[in-house]
DNA sequence: ATCAAATACTTTGCATGCAAAGTATATTGC
DNA sequence: GCAATATACTTTGCATGCAAAGTATTTGAT
């Protein structure tokens, strides 16, 4: 036997893992103005998009952990980005709903896709679709419901 | 304006998070097995291909992070799967050797990469391979070197 | 109606990832 | 030679990511 899959240069994982940390980090000084971390940057994005969802709803949109969102939306509400509501109908749903400020955070934020994206210098817009596609199998492929499935 | 690059769906970098949580999560129960996590696999794949090489290269290497380092290898010298040597030429460096343990463990690896693979039916080799270069491209074009250049 | 099971979260414990500060040793410039 | 730098790590503090256990409600089956 040769190994040869054992070897990080042939590591499709490999990559992905550092290429998300290359990611976080490359987010973290844009976001240090706005005070807040990659995963609370991906909160305020999912609720610019669609406000006062409950928190699965949102773990649903982010892909975040659910026991790191309880510590990410109470570090958020500490800020006044947003607050947590209790749902009247159903006790047990949270309703997550963004303060003014945190609507306002908005703009300021709008220039930093532009800022991150054009740190990539090798990679045209048709590259960038394939490889998210890509991811997209990625994701599918691993899910759980998937891997449930199939054993 | 539509704030259209501030949804998530249209984001390349939510993708590259999400993919990577996955394949960590995705190692974890193979790994259990062997009792290790997956940065610590990730610092055996390169010492299996390199031994005795300096915890330098080995973040090098890894691409992990420095102060991560330390703690990942005392917790591998716990576990006897490697040694931290002092370097006798330069006393600042340090070199890490695998244990007999540790160089046995590779055998029990060896099947984890095929039974990672079978979780991705959705893709197929050469989509993998240009996945791959794609994935070498952000990670090149986030590295920091370049963006010191280039401003 | 009522108790078991399912939901929607929260809490806890452990392992990173990362920036920034600290330590020990080696090199350099003068 | 010697002080100023540069190296190679280590330590610290904070923010997740994740599994597993715990809590409060709501559903469901009988």
């Amino acid at each position: 036997m040769s190994y040869e899959q054992l070897k990080l240069k042939n590591q499709l994982c490999h990559r992905l893992y550092m290429a998300s940390n290359s990611i976080v980090r490359a987010y973290r000084e844009p976001l240090s103005e706005l005070n807040i971390t990659y995963p609370q940057y991906v909160v305020m994005m999912a609720l610019w998009e669609q406000d006062k969802i409950t928190i699965a709803e949102l773990l649903e949109k982010t892909a975040i952990d659910g026991g790191a969102m309880t510590q990410i939306l109470k570090k958020m509400a500490d800020k006044q980005l947003l607050e947590i509501i209790k749902d009247a109908q159903d006790k047990r749903k949270r309703l997550v709903q963004l303060t003014s400020e945190g609507q306002a955070l908005k703009k300021k934020a709008a220039h930093i896709p532009k800022q991150i994206g054009c740190k990539f210098n090798s990679i045209d817009s048709a590259q960038a679709q394939q490889l998210m596609q890509l991811l997209d199998l990625v994701v599918e492929d691993l899910s759980e419901s998937k891997t449930i499935e199939s054993f």
